[in-house]
DNA sequence: CACCTGATTGCCT
DNA sequence: GGCAATCAGGTGA
């Protein structure tokens, strides 16, 4: 499932689900929008100058939940793939609510826009840096891998918000087939 | 040890 | 559409 080419498996994220548990509130989102980075060939990944105390995670096993703090004040959540030793990992990006879609509003203060971004999926499902380094597998974030195939079209792109190799299209939507976006963007 | 920057968000015009 | 907020980690001296 997280083995391989990590543009492969951020393909195969879209569709998956992903469930956290806290405060007694089940919450689950269906992931529609991730980004792929890679270790030592990419720029713009944060493993890309090796081990540091912040990236230790995604050097760790496949399945591994890397969250780290963006601008001093958000989580953002990555599922690390391939092998030990070998950075790689797929940042979450945005999702769908199908359980617990009260509870993440509340969580986030508002209606709309409570699951489309990276930040906001993790406000909205309660993962903080307390989770970095936790399985998907078997800890408080649970990776349920897709039963079936999405029906819905993939989109590639840049990814979004890095300066350092821009035109790599690793950047992986979910859309329906008429294009229209299916969270709430 | 000081400086700089960001895998973002949300509020303002 | 534009920009301020905000701070820990990374980088270089």
């Amino acid at each position: 499932m997280l083995d391989g080419d990590v543009a492969d498996v951020a393909r195969r994220l879209l569709g998956c689900r992903l469930s956290t548990d806290f405060d007694g509130a089940p919450t689950t989102v269906v992931i529609d929008e991730v980004e792929a980075y890679g270790g030592a060939d990419d720029p713009a990944s944060h493993a890309y100058r090796g081990p540091t105390k912040r990236n230790t995670s995604m050097f760790a096993a496949a399945g591994t939940l890397y969250v780290y703090r963006s601008y001093g004040v958000h989580w953002c959540a990555n599922i690390v793939t391939g092998l030990e030793d070998e950075p790689s990992a797929v940042l979450l990006r945005g999702g769908i609510a199908v359980v617990g879609a009260d509870v993440m509003q509340e969580r986030r203060g508002r209606r709309d826009h409570v699951t489309d971004g990276p930040g906001k999926l993790c406000a909205a499902l309660g993962i903080t840096g307390q989770d970095d380094g936790t399985s998907v597998a078997d800890g408080p974030v649970r990776l349920i891998p897709a039963e079936k195939p999405p029906g819905a079209v993939i989109v590639t792109g840049p990814r979004i918000g890095i300066s350092r190799e821009v035109d790599r299209p690793w950047r992986f939507i979910a859309r329906s087939s008429d294009g229209s976006s299916l969270n709430d963007i």
